[in-house]
DNA sequence: CGAATGATACCCT
DNA sequence: GGGTATCATTCGG
């Protein structure tokens, strides 16, 4: 079951970015569908690449758990902004969350998909590096929002950034389309003030993969 | 299990 | 313009 998920071969980084339309339509199915995608970076030290394990879809400012609840604040800008660019985040003062804008605009007027964990499948080594942990283990080294920006190296100064060009940092489909992805869905993390909304299954993950942040 | 850590939003002057 | 409650988490004890 495992096998057919994980990814054994090397990235064909030729490959054409997510175009934007992927983006424009309801962000809980773009959460769905980002699940077995590529999200992959190219910095001054290397190239770093991961399938997309495990999502969470925050709606426009109906949606109590969703930082676009504060309305379009500077912070919240992006989430009401271009579909497919970066929205990047500092939580609890030290962490950042690197989120894609998805939305459909004739239902809502914003929204964004966190990207939660990713399977490392290129530039092992240099995640490691950037973590500064020599004792992570290979499926755990971006398990988790905060470190998966950390081993991307991703901070909020890629804010607005298009995620849909083939530059610095952009999502990308596998170089062959997998078979199906099997996916389990649950209530968000950590959003427990948000009252009914927090019931909501908008965390989707591959069930039972190793580099899920919550087994 | 709980401390670390600081930007943000919001409610006052 | 200033004070402060609130966090979409992680790591070490």
């Amino acid at each position: 079951m495992l096998d057919r998920v994980l990814v054994k071969r090397s990235p064909d980084f030729s490959m054409r970015p997510l175009e934007q339309s992927f983006f424009a339509r309801p962000t809980e199915m773009v959460a769905r569908q980002l699940l077995g995608q590529w999200l992959i970076r190219q910095s001054e030290d290397g190239l770093t690449a991961g399938v997309i394990v495990e999502t969470e879809a925050y709606g426009g400012p109906e949606d109590l758990a969703s930082h676009a609840r504060a309305g379009r604040t500077r912070r919240t800008q992006p989430m009401y902004g271009d579909v497919g660019h970066a929205y990047v985040y500092l939580v609890y003062g030290m962490h950042e969350c690197l989120n894609v804008v998805a939305y459909d605009d004739a239902r809502a007027g914003a929204g964004a998909v966190l990207l939660r964990a990713l399977e490392p499948v290129a530039g092992v080594e240099l995640m490691r590096r950037r973590r500064g942990r020599a004792t992570d283990p290979h499926a755990r080294l971006c398990a988790g929002p905060a470190r998966l920006c950390q081993a991307m190296e991703v901070d909020r100064s890629f804010g607005a950034h298009d995620l849909t060009a083939r530059e610095r940092l952009w999502l990308a489909a596998p170089p062959e389309q997998a078979g199906p992805v099997e996916i389990a869905t649950g209530p968000r993390i950590g959003v427990d003030y948000s009252g009914e909304w927090a019931a909501r299954p908008w965390r989707f993950w591959i069930p039972g993969h190793p580099s899920v942040s919550r087994r």
